[in-house]
DNA sequence: TTTTCCAATATCCTATAGGAATACCTGGAT
DNA sequence: ATCCAGGTATTCCTATAGGATATTGGAAAA
């Protein structure tokens, strides 16, 4: 335990109101963000001191971020961060996804003229920041923000349909969901290659979605379907590598 | 907050080991058996107290009961009961329980050969318990042991379901749904009237397995559906009795 | 009689301290 | 050289105390 995980800048933005939530916000960025090592060890008392708050309030939040799956729990030996996202693991993963976001469409389909124009914004934005990422140079540096906003962009599309089901149960699932695609993309580097086709499916799933519900549904499931042949596809080439 | 929740023989179980886990399981017992009144304080010090443990272990259990939805949370006021289910609500969770639960029958059922045995034995269990539901005196006093049994079976063919898609993530959401649709049950007065249609369309949903994954997740939507048709007939009857 | 204001109480939130269990490291024996 | 044992240190877990905030009750005024 050498330096502090948090940045200095962090700890005077908490001041000292709603430390609860506010400590979950910043414990969640940290385990978003940067990529941490899994089973790095989470010290309650370490975080306190490094956030200038008392133990009680990380304790709360690192219980809420149990639940989430970020952070696993034993008893008595404390908290890690989760393993990454193992390959069986993966499938049952899309199989979810594939069960939530098609049924959720299904549903966000009923009310159209609601949800279309906020989509039709949202995919214009992808495609802005999916050019950008394509104009990017196309060996080399990718720019860490860039790749963020993008993943933003693109998981906000989704967000938005789960939304647009107006079903508090299915949305409460979408961040236990969305939090896992997020721990998904820091181990397996993709999601950027495939920016374009990502455009291009999500197109095809607002297209359906004027036609029918059941149509708007299964153009989303097909979109999961692709994208996770693609995330075996990179998996299995990822893995090569480290073997080599 | 005149007299204590708990009964004093839970006070003695818990002794001195693993406090936070078994707050939690105390404290959710609590609020599935006994019909607590909605909005009803839970104070942490009054819990602590009735349990004999410290605030600490209390409020980690409460968060946790708060991501299940059970309980409210309301800063610097404390936790409530949460609220039973409004009528919008009601038919979120059914639409929620649509989605998920067809989907893990078709995930399920790609497994027919282990799923359809433990099925098999879950809905004989289930129609032994429906038989002495029917055979139990028609009109009067339903012995509340007999309804919890009832409610015990009913869900776990459901529970076997879920388990049998072997997917983790839907597993915990099937989680959020059961302690939703147990509570549902203490608001709306259904679920025993409806023993023998129930036994009925569980046994169609697993003849459905033998068919396609298609066939069983359709055969679990239809079933779930008819439910949700009974559930609104009750709420209604129900209002109209207490408007009388 | 009703409304409003104020004070007292209870509760939550945070901080600090002590006991217990676990992990790590060092020294010795095989 | 390897394995085991013991001691030390770190960390978690629980308990208690103090400050801040919301709720409740009563009293006074309209």
């Amino acid at each position: 335990m050498a330096e502090t995980i948090f940045s200095p800048a962090a700890t005077t933005s908490l001041e000292r109101r709603g430390l609860r939530d506010r400590v979950y916000d910043l414990v969640l960025d940290m385990l978003m963000s940067s990529s941490i090592e899994a089973g790095t060890r989470l010290s309650i008392d370490a975080i306190a001191r490094d956030l200038n708050v008392s133990p009680t309030p990380v304790r709360e939040a690192l219980v809420q971020l149990e639940r989430t799956g970020l952070v696993t729990r034993e008893a008595h030996k404390g908290y890690r961060v989760a393993p990454p996202i193992a390959d069986d693991q993966l499938e049952a993963l899309f199989d979810a996804r594939v069960v939530l976001e098609s049924g959720a469409t299904a549903l966000a389909a009923r009310t159209p003229e609601t949800l279309i124009p906020v989509l039709e914004d949202a995919l214009a934005d992808h495609t802005t920041v999916m050019e950008r990422v394509q104009n990017s140079p196309g060996s080399g540096e990718m720019p860490v923000e860039l790749i963020r906003e993008y993943f933003a962009v693109d998981w906000n599309f989704h967000h938005l349909i789960f939304e647009g089901a107006r079903n508090p149960f299915l949305l409460d699932m979408s961040e236990a969901i969305s939090t896992r695609v997020h721990r998904m993309r820091q181990t397996v580097k993709t999601g950027v290659s495939d920016a374009l086709e990502a455009v291009t499916e999500h197109r095809a799933v607002l297209d359906a979605l004027t036609v029918s519900p059941d149509a708007a549904a299964q153009a989303m499931r097909e979109h999961i379907d692709k994208v996770r042949e693609r995330s075996r596809r990179d998996a299995a080439r990822q893995a090569s590598n480290t073997a080599r």
